[in-house]
DNA sequence: GTTATTTATGTTATATCGTAACGCGTCAAG
DNA sequence: CTTGACGCGTTACGATATAACATAAATAAC
């Protein structure tokens, strides 16, 4: 199952040219934001580039006040409503565990967000869970139930954490 | 929702003999706390009873009024303690999504708690989840990543509400 | 092109959820 | 019988999130 035929993903602990990921994958929501014919304003072009450049979950209120600074709304539904603009078109998820929003590294592909929490450092890798999600499904089937939207979360150490917590 | 004193509505999706199975899974988790050596005192058995006799997922809030009803303290950390306790022993699982806890219906035994939520009458399942972790497992060992702790949550509709709401 | 209608933004205010920190009581080890 | 760990209750506060309404911008209807 380490086949995956996503690099992005196989180095999302590792360095990489972060620049040029987070343009590409700018690039892309916005073919998928219209797409869906899905209006992305400023505010919300902008709360999805700081997300893509900052490349790690953010709390909605740090979002807000990096909004405030360039001149957007300073009160919570500014932040509140362009995160959950970008989580309903499949731009952002929420990282439920860390009460953060992060931008979704494969916009427009058909995916099973799944994060990895380090505990250690913090930082959160959007893993391809594609046969999580399928056992999810097979186990919501078995009791005759529809999902609609998933989380799947999972703490724990990340490679670089693990070799120093632990010798 | 008001399911709250409708055993059949907040149950699981699977209709069952709900005191019995709650007398039952109280013993296993008195067993389990004892094989920890964890110390089940009188809030935090109560806690349990509140979670498991609701047999629904319950906030924090809530268990604090009931607890205080019952003359344990009134002040939030009562309520938290109790639940961090339960979630830490195994004893009850948080669902992130709804801001709530549940009572662990598989105290003891090894098991992923995977969480169906119905977003139409807000039941909530605990399925059998060992494939999806097992899933889970390998994708984050493919990225090197030690998985601790996890959250499986999805939501969607439950068999129920499904016939009725979007045929 | 102007008006009507929807959609998005800004703002006020408040609701909900969660935790830090201190003091007291209990209980078992030394 | 002291000491130290733990559990409990409380005060006080911090963090997260949403309801409701007013304003402005974009789109649709004519």
């Amino acid at each position: 199952m380490n086949s995956e035929s996503d690099p992005d993903a196989a180095a999302a602990f590792a360095t990489h040219d972060h620049s040029a990921c987070m343009g590409e994958t700018l690039v892309r929501a916005e073919a998928e934001a219209a797409r869906r014919g899905a209006r992305l304003t400023p505010v919300r072009r902008r709360t999805l580039e700081i997300l893509l450049e900052s490349h790690r979950a953010m709390g909605a209120y740090e979002m807000l006040d990096r909004l405030a600074a360039e001149g957007f709304g300073n009160q919570p539904p500014v932040a509140y409503r362009a995160l959950e603009f970008l989580v309903e078109n499949g731009l952002a998820h929420r990282v439920r565990r860390l009460n953060a929003f992060a931008a979704c590294m494969h916009p427009g592909e058909v995916h099973a967000p799944v994060f990895l929490i380090c505990r250690a450092c913090d930082s959160v890798a959007e893993a391809p869970g594609a046969p999580v999600r399928a056992a999810l499904d097979e186990a919501a089937a078995a009791l005759g139930f529809t999902i609609e939207r998933a989380n799947i979360e999972a703490l724990g150490l990340c490679p670089a954490c693990a070799g120093k917590d632990a010798p």
